[in-house]
This record gives structure tokens, sequence and C-alpha cells, in this order.
RNA sequence: GCAGGCGUGGUGGAAUGGUAGACACACAGGACUUAAAAUCCUGAGAGGGUAACCCUCGUGCGAGUUCGACUCUCGCCGCCUGCACCA
């Protein structure tokens, strides 16, 4: 063949061709009133760090396969992209850097536009906006105060960790060990005035709408489930035995073990619980155990992890079934406020805390729930608390019963009684599901459009005065909320009375600002927060796409925020998103040097000698330790910049590499060799498409048959189109791309074949090959394929093309092959028609030779034939 | 601490109750080449039998359910993610 004019494929000067293409034609901008049928797509969006990592390249080439994908089955998609862009590291670049947040975001936003530009993304990047552009926080402004008004926003006292030396609130993020990560103080809790979105009014909506969440992993529907934490319990009164400490007449705790009331050795109070709060002024000693409980930071982990301290009271309560019994009261670190009453009472046997807490101070240990395979005599509780299934002993009345019916027994029992005119008992509904506290104490994020009047109370500000825009002129120079610290922008006059008031100063948490984008993005100019004709029609969302470590709070407040502009009337739906797909992250293996500093990969050089892989430092040539596999991350130093990647291999080779080996929802390793192996496939596709098309046809001598291998590969073009579009649907792509694989090494057989019977029905079918092929890979290596395209002679850009057809003729399988077990060993295969009757198979198992062999004369105890698929017998 | 997930060759993975290792990466041998790169072909889970071929073992560990288990159940080990003010 004459292959003179074969040059290699040259991304550098393709992709940013096809590139300009695209956006000249606006190939995807999305019109919304397009009758056909729409389909909406969105990864989630990026935080203007200033680069892209690897994670966005594997989320925004998911998504891009998605969008394209459905474009060619003839949607109309929308993929719009925006910028996530309030948030703390602008603060922090202030501090550092001494720019302003606002100049730093805009100017990062600008780079990583042009960085994802140059991944060929299919984006309308006509609706692009950033959270922190006036007209976006403007519109944010009003959900809010439609929100207040409608009762979804209150104030309440919530806790922050606060910097005694810097005298400033810290996020959970800024709190290392306990400790302030700048002042290195210890961090302290404080309660402030805050704002709070009644989220807990949706729990059991939220909680019920996971079931028809069918779209949707189901390890994130039972992590949702789970945070809710939805729990059927008791209310109980413990009557307090009459003291001088207090006049308090009884304690409430919220229990869901009521079963093991039995059990009960101890009252555990929150250090926030009101009457630990009111002994605390006449006990210094508790004071400082107070005090010493609230040195520490805010976070769950932290409190549930700490050692577990218990202050005594030496105030008693009566046990309410037993009548002589009292038990002691403590004030306990690890009870929160947060959660029931903010009171328990102990069962250790039964809870791991409680044991541990029981038996740091001595406290009795009463075993109430009897294990299935235990004796009553000789069963007893040691260092682990037993939570499993058993029956009741130890328990007076309710000896023998099952834990559900001496939980029924105890709530029966204890409503009927009456403590100061109350019921002892009552049965409640417990959700862990916290409202969400929006107020932060910083400069970045979207203002609180609110006065704060001594006359009026609280005033919202009226529509027509929004927005709320925060002022350019701030210093980070001390530290606090600048907003706090600016006098012409935080005194104004009440809008109602127009004396002196003061601004609130908190701005909202950035959770807001992403619970709300996915609507915006379907009219980004419009002069309410939605366009409710168009939201009609467009949301929800068909498939969102992120990262799994949003499974809870991003996803859940998007769906909390979505109520709320339903009742609002923002919009007319409930669930955002009915598609989800969580991706797993970008991992890299780790190198350091002798002196065990971390190595980033470009400072590696990796070569096997041997058939080891063996590292050296570039700089030093010394030897360096490869160690393993971790997620990208500064510490690590173990990034890679996607940027070099696509500058010096180009973006098609990245997003194969990123699609092609893990299942996306699975952990990536990036590596060098990986994407020579997609920059190898990548040249083949195009050498193969040079090939097919420089192959002329040549005039038949005889009637051209329909060879075998012909209909053989044709069955096979079919099967792997039909199989890589179910893939797809599936966003299983890396299936998708091993039969995209498959069908490049069986069309690159083919090709020698096709030129020695340069003729009819070769050549037609190694081309149907090529183009299936090449429209099978458009989705994942855009401007690859436009090249292949054109080159093919098509008319128009494959990004308009239809995904191909697939015969379902030759879909079916005339002959099966079924293995032939000996008790769930394979021994043998037969090759039958499709659907041969189950007696035949039978014969034509027991006749093979290596069967037969192994029967030796003996009949088989049992035959298990599966049509079409397998035979075992039973010997 | 609580909650959720994951674990299969040298590596990424395929198989979701029915032939474990598809497809790829890396590796080895060969062809082409003055040579290298590129490309193409071949090989390969481990161990054993001279062998077409066959046997044994094998999906983190231990038990169980089943004619049959990578897949389901229980217990353990290891790793990862989230935990409410990082986004």
């Amino acid at each position: 063949m004459n292959n003179n004019n074969f040059e290699r494929y040259n991304p550098r000067e393709k992709e940013p061709y096809w590139q300009k293409i695209w956006l000249q034609q606006k190939t995807f901008n999305c019109d919304l009133d397009d009758t056909r049928e729409n389909y909406y797509v969105l990864e989630m969006f990026p935080y203007p760090s200033g680069r892209i990592h690897m994670g966005h390249v594997r989320n925004y080439a998911l998504g891009d396969v998605v969008a394209r994908y459905q474009r060619a089955k003839g949607k109309n998609v929308l993929h719009p992209m925006g910028w996530d862009a309030f948030g703390l590291p602008a603060e922090n670049a202030a501090i550092k850097h001494k720019v302003h947040p606002k100049e730093w975001t805009y100017k990062n936003i600008d780079n990583m536009r042009k960085q994802l530009k140059s991944m060929g993304l299919s984006i309308d990047w006509s609706r692009e906006f950033a959270t922190c552009d006036e007209n976006y926080y403007h519109m944010q402004q009003i959900l809010f105060l439609d929100m207040l008004e409608e009762g979804l926003v209150y104030r309440r006292k919530s806790k922050v960790n606060w910097d005694p030396i810097d005298q400033t609130v810290l996020a959970n993020e800024q709190v290392i060990d306990g400790k302030a990560w700048r002042s290195g103080a210890i961090v302290e809790q404080r309660n402030l005035n805050q704002w709070a979105f009644k989220i807990k009014d949706y729990a059991q909506d939220l909680l019920e709408a996971l079931d028809n969440l069918t779209d949707w992993p189901e390890k994130v529907r039972t992590m949702q489930r789970n945070w809710i934490g939805k729990s059927e319990g008791l209310r109980i009164l413990f009557e307090i035995e009459p003291n001088e400490k207090t006049t308090n007449k009884a304690i409430e705790v919220f229990t869901t073990r009521a079963d093991t009331i039995y059990g009960a050795s101890f009252i555990a109070l929150s250090p926030d619980h009101p009457l630990c709060e009111s002994l605390m002024k006449n006990n210094k000693a508790l004071s400082a155990f107070v005090a010493d409980c609230k040195k520490q930071g805010t976070s769950t982990q932290d409190i549930e992890k700490a050692e577990k301290r218990g202050f005594d009271l030496s105030i008693h309560v009566k046990h309410p079934l037993l009548k002589d019994k009292t038990l002691p009261i403590y004030v306990a670190n690890f009870v929160l406020m947060d959660y029931g009453t903010g009171a328990i009472f102990g069962c250790p046997a039964h809870d791991q805390r409680d044991l541990e807490f029981a038996n740091k101070y001595k406290l009795p240990v009463i075993p109430v729930i009897l294990p299935p395979d235990e004796n009553e005599d000789n069963f007893s509780i040691a260092d682990k608390a037993y939570t499993g299934i058993g029956t009741l002993f130890n328990s007076s009345e309710l000896n023998s019963l099952s834990i559900n019916d001496a939980k029924e027994q105890v709530a029966n029992e204890l409503e009927a009684r009456a403590i100061g005119g109350k019921a002892q008992a009552t049965r409640e509904t417990n959700y862990k599901l916290r409202d969400w506290g929006i107020s932060r104490q910083r400069y970045w994020g979207c203002p609180i459009p609110i006065i704060h009047c001594d006359q009026c109370g609280i005033v919202p500000i009226p529509k027509e005065q929004l927005p709320v825009i925060l002022p350019q002129d701030v210093s980070f120079e001390r530290p606090g909320n600048p907003l706090d610290h600016h006098k012409s922008w935080k005194h104004v006059k009440c809008p109602d009375c127009d004396n002196d008031a003061l601004r609130e100063t908190d701005t909202m948490d950035t959770f807001v600002d992403s619970s709300w984008y996915f609507a915006r993005f379907i009219s980004p100019d419009a002069s309410t927060p939605t366009n409710i004709e168009k939201t009609d029609r467009w949301l929800p969302v068909d498939q969102y796409i992120g990262g799994i470590e949003h499974a809870i709070l991003h996803l859940l407040y998007s769906r909390f925020f979505t109520r709320a502009m339903k009742k609002t009337g923002h919009v007319n739906l409930e669930e955002p998103f009915k598609g989800m797909f969580n991706q797993g992250m970008v991992t890299h293996e780790t190198y350091r040097s002798e002196t065990k500093n971390w190595l980033s990969p470009e400072q590696v050089e990796i070569k096997t000698i041997d058939g080891k892989r063996v590292a050296t430092e570039i700089k030093t040539g010394a030897p360096a330790i490869i160690g393993s596999i971790e997620k990208i991350s500064k510490s690590k130093n173990n990034g890679v910049d996607p940027d070099e990647i696509l500058k010096s291999s180009g973006a098609d080779a990245a997003r194969w590499f990123m699609l092609s080996d893990s299942p996306p929802e699975r952990d990536v390793e990036w590596s060098d060799a990986g994407i020579d192996g997609a920059n190898r496939f990548l040249q083949r596709v195009w050498k193969l498409t040079f090939e097919s098309v420089e192959l002329k046809e040549q005039p038949l001598d005889k009637l051209e048959q329909e060879n075998e291998q012909v209909i053989e590969l044709k069955k096979l073009i079919h099967r792997i189109t039909n199989q890589a579009g179910i893939d797809i649907e599936a966003l299983q792509f890396n299936r998708a791309v091993a039969q995209i694989y498959e069908l490049t090494n069986a069309l690159s057989k083919f090709l020698p074949l096709a030129e020695h019977n340069p003729h009819g029905s070769y050549i037609s079918t190694l081309r149907l090959g090529v183009e299936h092929l090449i429209l099978l890979i458009s989705p994942f290596m855009p401007h690859l394929a436009e090249t292949c395209w054109q080159h093919l002679g098509k008319s128009g850009l494959i990004s308009d093309a239809l995904w191909p057809k697939v015969d379902k003729s030759l879909l079916i399988e005339d002959n099966i092959t079924m293995p032939i077990q000996v008790n769930g060993k394979r021994r043998a295969q037969i090759i039958v028609p499709k659907d041969t009757q189950k007696e035949k198979i039978e014969q034509l198992a027991l006749h093979q030779s290596a069967i037969s062999n192994i029967l030796a004369g003996k009949a088989p105890k049992k035959i298990i034939v599966v049509p079409n698929r397998i035979v075992n017998i039973v010997i």
C-alpha cells in the first residue's frame, strides 16, 4: 500500500482547531425551546483554586461522555459550567499575598476556564457564571428573604470554634489537634447568635423521598438515611430526689433502648444542659469541668474520640420502675445537647460508650439482654458491651420478653404514670439531622440582607434595595471579619424607622451558593432567581456527576433547598437530581528522597532494571524510594499537573486514559505509562482510518459471495456498537472502552484481508466498522473523532452526528457454548444450537468422553441444566 | 468514636449466583530496521505432568447458604471516604 501520504496525528494542531470550530459554530449552545427531548447533564462546579487538578479532568471527562452521547442519541442537551467562587481560600490568599479576594478569584477563574476549554468539553459557555457575581448573590438574597418570610429561616444560638488570641471564629479545617492553625491558641467553643435554615422540618420528607431516587447509588442513599438518622424512642421523666442544690423536679431523657431500663446505672447530662448551666453558678469545680469540656473544637469526631469524662453532681434520680433504687447524675463530655433532650440514661452492659464511662467511674454494669446462645448464670460483660438481639433477664416483669416487646411494655407502663401532672413517658421520633446553620463571620460570601434595629428588631432589607453588595475597600490586616470592622458599611439607617441601625455582617455558608446553581443555569440572566416556565421543562437535572465526598452534605442541602424553593414559589419540584453518579478519586504513586522528603513525580525518573522499577531523583542522581499509591495531595507532593499533560499529550489522550481503565466509581491511579498507552491507541485509530480510506476498490472478477469472515465482522461491529451503548448509558465507561479496543483489534486484523480482496463487501464492511469505531470513540476523544470523520469524507461535524444504528438481527447467536461441570467444576464443553431442549443437552453432556470417564459407569445423582447457560452434574 | 464503601495476576480491571482473569498497562521472545523509536506477531495466574492436552491450587482471612459463590449471609483483618464552619 502506498502510505507515503501518511502523517501521524498531531493533537497540538488539531485540538485547538476543532475547539475553535465548535465555538464559532456555537455547536454546544443549547436552545432551551428546541422541541427535541431535553437532557440536562451537570458536573459539580469547581472551586476556582487557580489550576485544574486531575480530579477535575476526571469529573468533566466523565460528564462530557454523557453529554456527547446524549447529543448523538438525538437529545437537546444542556451542559453548562460555572464557578463555586465564594469561600475561605480567597481570604487566606488575601492575608498571605495581600491580594483582594475578588481579584484573586476572577483571575483564577480566567486561568481555569482556559484550562477547561483546552479539554474540548461540550459545554454551553454562554451560561457561565460565578457565585460571587453580584447578579448571582443578588438572586440568592431574594431567595433568603423569601425563605425568611415563609418561616424557613430563624435565629438561634450555635457553637463556633473561637480563637482567643486572634479573637476570631475558625472553621473546623483551621483547627488542628485542638489548636488554631495560625495563632496556635487552644480553641474554645463559643455560642453566637446565628441564622439557620429549618432543614429538620423536612427530615421525614427527605428520608422518604430517598426511596424514589432509584437512579442514585444505593450507598449514597444509605449514607443519607443514616445521616438523617430517624429513630423511634421514648422520652422519660426521671424524678429528682429532693436536695438543696436544685429545685428542679425531674430530668427528661430520650432513649431508643427503653427495654434496658433495668440495666440503667447513671444519668448523664450534656455540659450545655440547662440544669448543668444553672448549677455552675454555685459550683466552681463544675464550672471548671465544663470550661475544660469546651476547650475543644466543635467537630463531632473530636468530641466523640475524646476520652469519656464525667462530673458527679451528687444529685440522684429515682429509678422509674424500681422503688428503692436511685441513679447518680453526671455531667459527661460525650452527651450532645443537639440530639434528643441533651440527657441520657446510661446502660453500660449494652452500650459501649456507657460501658467505658461506667468502668472509669466504677458504676454498676447490669446485663439485662441475654444473647440467644448464652446462659443467665454465666453471662457477664467485661469491656465489650452487648448490643445484639436477645431476651430480657434481670428485669423483673420484663423477663423473657423480646427487646421489642419490652420496649412496648415499658412505654405502656410509663405513659400511664404521671410526674407533676405530666406523663412520665411519651413516645417520640427523633432525627440526628440538625438544622442548617448558615452564618459565617467572613467577608468572601453572600451578604445576609438583614438590618438589626434597636427599635424594629430584625428588619429584612426591602427587595427593591437589593443587592447588598460586598464593599471593595476592606482590609485583612486585623484578624476577624472585615465586614464587622467596616464602619460605613456596618452602620446604616433602619429601612423602617430611619434610626441608626446595624447591618448584619455575617455572610452565608458557601453551601447555600451551591444548593441552587443548577436551577440558575437554565436562565442565568433572569431578573428573578429562576424562570419557572423553563425550570418546569428542564428540571430535575437528568444526570449529576461529582465526587463521593459530597455524598451527604451538598446533596442533602440541595435537596432541602429545592423544597424550600418550591415553598417560596421558585420551582415546582422537590428533587433536583434525577440521576446521581459519584466518581472515585485520582491517586498517584508517592516518591521520597533518601532524606525522606516527598518528591513530586516530575522530580523523579523511573527505569526498569531486571524487571524492577527503580526511581532516581533527577536533580541529584540519588536513588529515590517508591512509596504507596495515595490520593493526590499537596502534603504528599504526588500531584501531576493536568495542564502539562493537556499541552504535551493533548486532551484526547488524557480523557481516554482517565476513562479507560478504572470503573468511574473507583479510584484511578494516574501513571505516565497509562497516558503513553492512550497515545498509542489514538495513533492506531488514526492509522486505521487513514488506511481504510486509502483502499481503492477493484472491479469484481466474479460474482461476489459474502465470505464468512465478512459476516463475522459485521456481527461483531453490531454486537460491539450495541454493548458500548449499553455500557455508556450505565456509566460503565471502562467496559465501553474494552469493547472499543476489541473492535479496533478486529478491524486491524481484517484490514489485510480487505487489502487482498479489495472489492464489494470486504471494503464496505471494513468502512462500516471504521465509521462505527469513530462514532463510538467520539464522546471520549472528540478531536480525533472529528479529524477522522472529516478524513472519511463525511459532511458536517461528528459532534452533530447521530449514534450508529444497531441491526438487531445480527445480535442473535445461533450456537451456544455450554460448559459442563461435575460437582461445580468445569470438565468439558459442548456447542449446541440455541434453545436446545434439556433432555438433548443432558444426553450430549453425558456422552462427552471427559464426563463419561469421570462417571465411570455410575449414574449421576442429579443433573442441573440451565438452558443456554451451563450444565452441572452432581455425583 | 459513628456512618458508608472497597479488597480478584506484576499493575488497572472483567465476570453481580453459572467456563475467574475479558480488555488494557507493564514484561519477555520474535519480525521489520545499519540501529533505535514506532509498528506488527507470539507468550504468560501459581505449581505439576515429556505432551496435543490434562491435573492440583487460586478472587484479603475464617466459617456458612447453594447443584454451583469473586458475587449472598455472619465474623475478622487491611485500606479509603464523610462527620454538619474546607469545598
